[in-house]
DNA sequence: TTTGCTGCAAATACTTTGCAGCGTT
DNA sequence: AACGCTGCAAAGTATTTGCAGCAAA
């Protein structure tokens, strides 16, 4: 069982393998990433690594998610509010591959990972077939279900 | 073979049925969505109703695709620009139930048709089990396959 | 020491809202 | 005639950029 220390030098080790400079902002954002399973906007970390790190500036949140997404490192999408949302893609704290589940009244995604095996498998068909037909190469994919949660209901 | 006033006409007689008002601007853009496999977003929108009726302004194209979206007749979705796309669902032209490819280096959106049958009934089955575990009223779906394609590579 | 990263301030992009008047029904 | 729809202007969010200084390697 592996503790959070553990689990972050391991995520900083690989990060700084890969040529990345390791700094304040970048320890911060990247801990917080891999200690949630939510699906945090810009504004919701910065308010959270600022807290613990009152000189880093929101325009820093910004460009640091903007390169861990192009690194592919995270997912970066929006369920509808006109604004981004991310997640760890190599999550070390146990949440593997999941799709997601969004209720259109609060917002709120659930991740789920029961029925999922059907899914990978349909999908990496599909990815095999339409990278060959349409000459594309397919990175990454977005699956997800929106609909009234029970207390929206 | 239908024509497009033919095909306007039965979506404009569907539209007035449900007791909304059909005004300049809305004919405009059910126009346009109607005509295009693509998939504008606003100020595409705008630029084309505008050009066809200059006394249109884009607050209307804002207001009339948040009610259309409301009213569960497009899809709106944004594929990482920061903005939104808009789709007609009940594509009166031919274009039946698709899903995307996208290309991230030149936003290009491909609409596949081939394949989608085994994906409809897993989804189908998806949606079922989902809404009965989590207790949620699914009403919608997003599949969508990010990649590079040839011109981009 | 080098070069990439950072914070601030300002600019830009996208979308929403208040309000008075107009047009569809 | 009623009331929903519209355009304009202004305001509200979300995100990006220029630049000088700082700090990780």
């Amino acid at each position: 069982m592996k503790n959070i220390n553990e689990i972050n030098s391991q995520l900083f080790k690989n990060f700084k393998e890969k040529g990345h400079r390791l700094t304040v902002p970048r320890k911060a954002i990247l801990s917080l990433l891999s200690q949630t399973d939510e699906h945090p906007s810009v504004e919701e970390i910065y308010f959270d690594v600022h807290k613990k790190c009152p000189s880093i500036g929101i325009t820093t949140v910004y460009r640091t998610l903007d390169l861990l997404f192009s690194w592919g490192m995270i997912h970066k999408f929006d369920i509808g509010e006109g604004k981004a949302r991310y997640e760890l893609i190599d999550h070390p704290n146990g949440l593997g591959h999941h799709h997601h589940l969004i209720c259109t009244g609060c917002k709120k995604i659930i991740n789920y990972t029961d029925f999922i095996d059907k899914e990978v498998e349909l999908i990496s068909k599909l990815e095999k077939r339409l990278s060959r037909k349409y000459n594309i190469n397919i990175q990454r994919h977005i699956i997800e279900f929106y609909g009234v949660c029970n207390d929206c209901k």
